[in-house]
DNA sequence: CGACGAGTTGCGCTC
DNA sequence: AGAGCGCAACTCGTC
């Protein structure tokens, strides 16, 4: 008897495109009887990530964008949408629907392989042949991985190294011109209902969360959803989703071929808005609906085409961004759920931020929540949150994000150096847990990196390199034209002013119609005859920028990593100064001009794989006298030998032992 | 091993 | 007005 003909599941996920698809390829290349290209509603993303409107909107249009494509391809055929987790509904589709195979598309997140892993067993058993093909970056980050040593891939020197190893990247494919019909598409079982609490989502919904009321949605016919049906608030973002606008945004970038040729990510203005000074695409490669591969090969066609010295190279060329998206996969693929918190992270160095993450200790794993171990640390947060902060960048920043979910690079560099580092000495995780909500672009591996690169405790360290609130936007936006468009209570300020208004004389600020004065929590027009108010700077900044580079240069003393034993069972607290205001602003700092520095009488222990071993046979000449004068402190891990004419010289020791 | 230069994207001052 | 340097100082990669 012959084989049966193939009945396959194209199950889409981060892939929602038709053009450059090695997964969708391959499930063509079967020549199937029938193809159902289905998207499973995984309660995961609806309930447990943090997912604003804006973001779901452009997911929703990127749904039935490619819907909408299918079925020109095949009127018969759509992108059927089923409510249910993959893990539970697959299985009742096989039998169902008598497939024989699944096809899609590899995921190296951390959540993604889990549940993979758990399709591919149960496909398994059911008899089910699984097909998984790698179609989300240049290079499989697992390969990447395996070029670099088998490490996380924590530089982009480690990636071209590694890149180099691998060869060429794949060319793109192009897509399919037809497609087979989809098979029966009755649903003769029971609905499987995820549980909705803990529901993160909650505070973005504004009615009943509809998200499974009916296997095959409302109307029985496997629509995309809508936002209503999800209960959430309406988009606020003009960013729209799908493959037809990213592929016509591809063409109109590659059309301007200097732009193309001769981009460099450094000179590009944060505080350009309309338009924005970078390719606005990142959302589009998030999703799916435009190939990293075809944009490779576009502006690498572009490139050719210009002499050396006419075009800009990696890092800071249009390919150098594509290189650090996959740097940021490559750290990621190893470090699995690691990746995305300080705790139990090897290659993340431990800060004691205020706003601590709490853990739960079962699994080690963040749980979302915080601690608040400083009151005005919890102020600071929410006001950077909410754009009332008193400084108008950042402001300006935070509220476009909000509205838009989209800001330029830089505005994110502005805006985490001054929660973290540089400013609040806020934990990271608080910062990247409000990129993950609001941004439509949020992609787990690059948001962490990017987060913990400025930081400073991966990727990056030269944590002495702060940007300014007034200075930096200055360089770009002398009027402040960017700052009067998203904080239009300054609208009117004169340009001497835009960004530190508090410095502007009470006249001038009655001339400009609004006041400087309150933390924020004002409501707006309650000055005297409806005269705006914005709130006074949160803190002295260049206060604020001495106190962290201080307490950085400490914590990179004591040189912590994620993963060590005493971060993890909290002992880490005796190397670091004065808990009651805070580890970093101890009592302490005062007396000796370092904050939060502690007298560390012993202890030196290993971190992980941080090279320690380098330090093997090396006396320890310090903890006396030095020319600091009353320096006395060891560290606990020590990093490096000698320095150059750094303070590591003073933190000999011997080989760190467990 | 050590020395040295570089590192996608700092600031502020001088010339 | 734009380039160059000092600031006080990090890690990585290469020789």
């Amino acid at each position: 008897m012959a084989p049966p003909k193939p009945r396959v599941i194209y199950w889409f996920r981060t892939d929602l495109r038709l053009h450059d698809s090695p997964a969708l390829k391959a499930a063509l290349d079967l020549k199937p009887e029938c193809l159902y290209p289905l998207w499973c509603w995984d309660p995961h993303y609806v309930y447990r990530a943090r997912v604003g409107p804006n973001r779901w909107q452009y997911l929703l249009d990127c749904q039935s964008d490619l819907s909408a494509s299918i079925t020109k391809l095949n009127p018969k055929s759509k992108l059927f949408v089923v409510r249910e987790a993959p893990q539970t509904l697959l299985v009742k589709l096989f039998k169902a629907w008598r497939i024989t195979h699944l096809v899609f598309e590899k995921d190296t997140d951390a959540y993604a392989r889990e549940r993979d892993e758990d399709v591919m067993k149960k496909a398994k058993d059911s008899g089910v042949e699984v097909i998984v093909k790698m179609g989300r970056t240049l290079y499989d980050p697992d390969e990447l991985v395996k070029a670099n040593g088998g490490k996380p891939t924590m530089s982009i020197t480690q990636v071209q190294h590694a890149a180099e190893k691998l060869g060429e990247v794949a060319k793109p494919i192009p897509s399919p011109e037809s497609l087979p019909d989809p098979g029966d598409i009755t649903l003769d079982f029971e609905q499987t209902q995820p549980s909705p609490t803990p529901d993160i989502n909650e505070i973005q919904r504004d009615e009943n969360d509809k998200s499974y009321s009916k296997l095959a949605g409302p109307n029985g016919d496997f629509s995309v959803p809508t936002m209503s049906e999800l209960g959430l608030k309406p988009a606020t973002t003009q960013h729209r989703g799908g493959e037809t606008v990213a592929l016509r945004a591809l063409d109109e970038i590659i059309s301007n071929t200097t732009y193309t040729a001769t981009f460099s990510k450094p000179e590009t203005a944060p505080t350009a808005f309309s338009p924005q000074s970078t390719t606005l695409l990142s959302a589009h490669h998030h999703f799916g609906s435009l190939s990293v591969r075809l944009f490779y090969w576009r502006v690498m066609d572009v490139l050719k085409s210009y002499t050396k010295s006419d075009k800009t190279t990696p890092p800071t060329n249009l390919i150098g961004q594509l290189l650090f998206r996959e740097m940021y996969f490559g750290a990621q693929a190893p470090l699995g759920y690691s990746y995305a918190q300080t705790h139990g992270n090897s290659h993340c160095r431990f800060i004691p931020w205020h706003l601590p993450s709490e853990i739960e200790p079962s699994n080690g794993l963040i749980t979302g929540s915080y601690h608040i171990d400083a009151p005005e640390a919890g102020t600071w947060f929410h006001r950077w949150k909410w754009g009332k902060t008193g400084f108008p960048w950042i402001d300006a920043l935070m509220r476009q994000l909000r509205q838009e979910g989209w800001i330029h690079h830089l505005g994110r560099h502005a805006v985490a150096c001054f929660l973290t580092r540089g400013g609040c000495y806020i934990s990271w995780e608080r910062g990247a847990e409000v990129f993950e909500e609001w941004l439509i672009d949020h992609e787990v591996a690059c948001n962490v990196g990017n987060w913990q690169w400025l930081s400073c405790t991966a990727f990056y360290s030269q944590f002495y390199r702060c940007y300014s609130p007034i200075a930096f936007p200055k360089k770009t936006d002398k009027h402040g034209d960017f700052v009067r468009h998203f904080v239009p209570e300054l609208k009117d300020f004169p340009d001497k002013y835009i960004y530190e208004p508090w410095k502007a004389p009470i006249a001038d600020q009655k001339k400009a119609g609004c006041l400087i004065k309150g933390d924020g929590e004002e409501k707006e027009g309650e000055g005297e005859g409806g005269v705006k108010i914005y709130p006074k700077p949160m803190f002295d900044f260049s206060a604020r920028r001495e106190i962290c580079i201080q307490a950085m240069k400490n914590a990179y003393h004591i040189g912590l990593y994620g993963d060590h034993p005493k971060v993890k069972d909290g002992t880490w607290r005796e190397f670091f100064d004065d808990e009651a205001e805070g580890p970093t602003e101890g009592k302490d700092a005062q007396s000796n001009g370092v904050p939060g520095k502690k007298r560390v009488k012993s202890g030196k222990e290993a971190s992980g794989d941080k090279g320690v071993d380098q330090d093997e046979g090396e006396a320890a000449e310090l903890g006396g006298e030095s020319k600091g004068g009353d320096r006395e402190e060891k560290s606990p891990v020590k990093r490096k030998r000698k320095g150059q004419g750094t303070l590591d010289g003073y933190f000999g020791g011997k080989k760190a032992r467990k």
